[in-house]
DNA sequence: GAAAATAATTTTAGCGCTAAAATAAACTGT
DNA sequence: ACAGTTTATTTTAGCGCTAAAATTATTTTC
């Protein structure tokens, strides 16, 4: 039962059209359009009567023609560091849960973290006109602030805010008071030898790093000895393996900040194979608060960020603006909130 | 620095077209768009003229009217029953990596497992007429499979392989298989009182339940008595809960399956909550070997499903068909691996 | 009951692009 | 040098839809 893939170039033969549905009700396009787009406009007579031939011939609308015609594509373009990262997944869930039975789609687009290739998906994605644009963070390269300006569309930076002027409007954390947050925690229990874990080191996770490092030298503590980091992608296994390192280099080490919940998973299940008692010899925390920081045992005291928050909230935003909605803010904060559990 | 949002109705005033580059260079609109599309059918000294007016004015195609002009859209649609789960990005990986780089689109849907959903959502899709379709799962509902067929495209269904004809090409794994070699390696190792944990029970979860159950009774066991399941959607919280009936209800079972990691994870945290031994007062085992099976402690007795593999896969088949490329095989089984550790 | 207001429908024109056909320009070989 | 061929460019026409203007039908008003 195969099906002959679209011949390319050939002009849609075959396909049922608007005017196909027109000339079978014996009316107009125009009036078949309006059934569909203004009902009220059409009388209800011709309405019922245009309906069922639209069934019966199985018109499907063309997007593409619609697009055209009136300028407007109903897409929101996403560009995220990666699709296969849970908590992209979870902001991703945010947009699509607003975006869709608003009728826009969604187009996603992955950077794999470079800044290069953010360059080159932006400019692609904009040859979709896309009526707006969700993109994740506030640095960017000069050529794409200057095609973001250019294509005039709404904008929402998402994931982090505070420490610059977002392009148009902005729904994230501070990743710095994250940091801070739980710098100050670990030293306020009273540990004093405390590390810092961190994968991917994008510049989120750069500003959490020195959120932390500024409580921790607020503290009075030495905050450049317990560092271990690596520009490699996020994985638990990773994060067991900088564990072990860091238990090798500093034996004597208190604490030590995951940059996420997922290293934090890795470094608790390397100190279980070492036989290390947590928090009593070790105290471990993480950041995001994912499904399973809960559950884990030790479970894991970690910061929570509103991740599917942000994505709805992004998406409002921008479902607001382009229906010209008034809007009260267009930056804001959704805060985080320290998760104490047994791990620290 | 606030955008206006592209006001609703206007005629695409403002945006550079293939015209104005045209006019510019002093050309016909045709050859600025073979300079783009065929360079070949263009002279150097203008190919090169056109492509610095391009540059200078900002030019940026505008893709529906490509779309129109040449019936097709550049765009894979896939539906999936849910976005933030780990299973299924690792497969949006796999065909983002293969359609990305060939410029094609690909539009996410979701499903949330509901065959009513993925019935709307299909005919929402098709509105958009994606060049091709990859679908989770061969159940669907027979307007959805109306609908798939009358669109005439190239259709991969994805995840599950062997138990139906596909409407067109298929590519994924035997669960009935992956459940049975489940059953008979927990048999084979002399757990008798075996029992097994499913959440969401779609389609996919069922079959590998079945075939699981199937191995047990071949071994001669007793399949219906530690037997716990909901349609709930899987997490590692639900996975401990489950885990804490199971024992509660049937203090003497030995060995359960998991329908998933995840589920698994939360057994597992909850064995160690009770202070269980694993795998020698209870042996717990997964299934699609996530990034943490083979880090947990113990580490996660599970099956391989070669998620990304799946969705590379089909999305090469796609390109391969869309190219009019000859096709091996239009059923593909991916095959599963048992992947044995300290759980069990 | 004719003029005015409203509702229902159609006509016209165009969105930005490209396939295919037509034309013009640049090379062949003899 | 001229028909024959190839290469480069332009013209024509249309993809399927909708905004806006124009027309026709219906209702309201006094």
């Amino acid at each position: 039962m195969a099906h002959p893939p679209s011949t390319p170039g050939n002009r849609s033969k075959g396909r049922i059209t608007l005017s196909d549905v027109a000339r079978a009700v014996g009316v107009s396009t125009m009036t078949v359009s309006n059934a569909l787009n203004s009902p009220d406009k059409v009388s209800e007579l011709l309405r019922a009567r245009i309906k069922d031939t639209i069934a019966e011939l199985g018109y499907i609308p063309n997007r593409a023609a619609k697009t055209l015609a009136t300028n407007r594509t109903q897409t929101i373009a996403v560009v995220i560091p990666s699709i296969s990262n849970t908590v992209f997944s979870n902001v991703i869930k945010g947009i699509y849960d607003v975006c869709t039975p608003l009728n826009y789609e969604v187009l996603l687009a992955n950077t794999y973290y470079s800044l290069q290739k953010e360059e080159d998906l932006v400019s692609k994605l904009l040859t979709q006109h896309p009526d707006g644009m969700i993109i994740t963070g506030l640095d960017m390269s000069d050529r794409t602030h200057k095609l973001l300006q250019a294509a005039a569309i709404p904008i929402v930076q998402i994931m982090e805010v505070g420490h610059q002027q977002p392009i148009d409007m902005n729904v994230g954390i501070s990743h710095f008071e994250a940091g801070k947050t739980m710098g100050q925690y670990l030293a306020g229990k009273g540990y004093r030898r405390i590390g810092f874990i961190g994968t991917q080191m994008d510049c989120r996770t750069q500003r959490r790093m020195n959120g932390f490092l500024t409580a921790l030298a607020e503290a009075g503590l030495d905050n450049e000895r317990y560092l271990i980091t690596t520009s490699d992608p996020s994985t638990i296994k990773l994060g067991g393996q900088l564990m072990a390192d860091m238990l090798t280099q500093h034996p004597d080490v208190e604490a030590v900040f995951c940059n996420n919940d997922d290293v934090a998973y890795g470094a608790i299940y390397e100190c279980q194979r070492r036989k290390l008692r947590i928090p009593s010899q070790i105290a471990i925390t993480g950041f995001n608060d994912l499904d399973g920081a809960a559950c884990i045992n030790p479970s894991l005291t970690t910061i929570k960020a509103p991740l599917y928050e942000i994505g709805k909230t992004a998406a409002e935003l921008m479902m607001k603006r382009l229906k010209n909605q008034p809007i009260e803010s267009t930056q804001i904060d959704l805060g985080i909130t320290l998760k104490q559990r047994e791990s620290a």
